[in-house]
DNA sequence: TCCTTCGTTCGACCATGATCGAACCTATCA
DNA sequence: TGATAGGTTCGATCATGGTCGAACGAAGGA
């Protein structure tokens, strides 16, 4: 079977929105360098770059802090543009937009990833 | 004639120390985007990147600010890496420390910086 | 010498944001 | 139908850090 993938990173929408395509800008360098500015959700962005081909699930993205602590960092990361939601067979994902951002910031991630190791 | 320049980046020395060459290394890349999720600095930094051969006089960096406000900015700066003291003829001086923070983290000052356009 | 300019330090104030717990919602499963 | 698990939202708390004004020090010029 095929996997039911829906995506949605509008700021606004707050539970998963299925059947529309993502068309969320990345946001102004300003804001994603904050975004990437805490040690938490740099963590995060790290353990998604993992295996970019593949989203994660949340759970796998985090430890030692309150589920509530993460969805907020989830929506900073995704309000950014940094990342996306993705409905994977009814469990909901976390999807680093790699060449989105690629394309507006050329060169950002690979040298904060790299940075990290 | 040529011009008389001491340099400093340690972060313990608040006023400048002729003599001793810069030795600060670039801050972890942690640190660093901290350093610039802040409007003012990104802002001082663009300006710095304008003319990357000269160093700016300080108040040439900002406006609307106060002369502490900038001056807490530049310590934040100068202890991410990102900056050194130059003292150019008597007159304090910021640069921007493009080649070593290329070296740490190649790719990232350019991808910010042209970011901004 | 005095005065002005420039940058730093210090102390205080305040806004932002990171954190948590509680409640809620949805999907899955027994 | 419950019951459980995974995420989100809300409200509250608290720490971080951006901001300013005042005081200080160094350098340069009248």
């Amino acid at each position: 079977m095929t996997d039911q993938v829906t995506r949605s990173t509008a700021t606004d929408v707050c539970t998963p929105v299925p059947g529309l395509p993502a068309v969320a800008e990345v946001a102004p360098v300003q804001v994603v360098l904050a975004a990437l500015a805490d040690p938490v959700r740099l963590e995060m962005v790290r353990r998604m770059a993992v295996s970019p081909e593949r989203s994660e699930r949340c759970s796998a993205l985090y430890d030692d802090i309150g589920k509530s602590t993460a969805s907020h960092h989830f929506k900073v990361l995704r309000e950014a543009g940094l990342t996306e939601r993705t409905y994977v067979d009814g469990t909901l994902h976390q999807r680093l937009r790699l060449d989105e951002v690629e394309e507006r910031l050329p060169g950002l991630l690979p040298s904060v990833l790299t940075g990290l190791a």
